[in-house]
DNA sequence: CAGCAGTTCTACAGAATGTAGAACTAGAGC
DNA sequence: GCTCTAGTTCTACATTCTGTAGAACTGCTG
């Protein structure tokens, strides 16, 4: 239920940049451009999409406008942070889990775990 | 492309379970037991789940024996881990993400981090 | 070499996703 | 109020992934 097709995930990726909300049509000239998958889309295949990732409560629609506006419904680092624990969460052995995941972390990581560790 | 259906992960559950390999009959039974899905499923069902999981590369296939046996290429708690980087690592701000993770993490698991960050 | 256990091939149904035309709707201007 | 039209929703179809399993093939064992 977590996972988003491509398309769905580069929509993401535009509205997760953007703090504020996007239009359908800024949506679908930001994916024709070649930085962002360069796909040259019908506008009612972006609406879709959205009413899509709407339905999944990725995104939140402004409807009060009428080009209706589109934004992230949380922040991609607290989407990836629930992710993660999503993963965890399905563990019955969290603790080896957690071993494993710290022990592939780089030192930098290492480092700012514990930094984020100490002020908790 | 990492994500499993249903009947993959029960599948990937009872190999995670086992240490040893199972065949594919073994298979069959285990799911066919109430506490595991409970699913009476046809044996080339389950020859074709453990196909496709080997194509990728979930489990390992033992082909010298007769009813080959197949067991899980990783232990579960690695590939949980290997999951979180995964995702921590489509994020561009890892350090975000890091703080939400730990924020989110029960008082026992910061403990549990904090004990395997000492001994790094 | 005949049977059969076991494996691989082939097939189809259902869900999720990509894609977009057709049909509908709300508000702007007359 | 009525008519356009931008904008939205409906509907539809192709593709891929997964669940499911019969049909066909293969390697032993007697």
């Amino acid at each position: 239920m977590n996972s988003l097709g491509e398309l769905e995930r580069s929509v993401m990726d535009l509205l997760w940049a953007n703090s504020e909300s996007l239009s359908a049509y800024d949506l679908q000239a930001a994916l024709a451009s070649p930085e962002s998958s360069g796909r040259e889309l019908a506008a009612t295949t972006v609406l879709t999409v959205l009413s899509r990732l709407e339905k999944k409560n990725f995104v939140v629609r402004e409807r009060e406008v009428r080009p209706h506006r589109y934004r992230a419904a949380s922040v991609r680092a607290e989407h990836m942070a629930d992710l993660m624990h999503e993963v965890l969460g399905g563990a019955n052995d969290r603790t080896a889990v957690l071993e494993r995941f710290v022990g592939q972390v780089t030192n930098e990581e290492a480092e700012t775990l514990r930094r984020i560790l100490a002020g908790r």
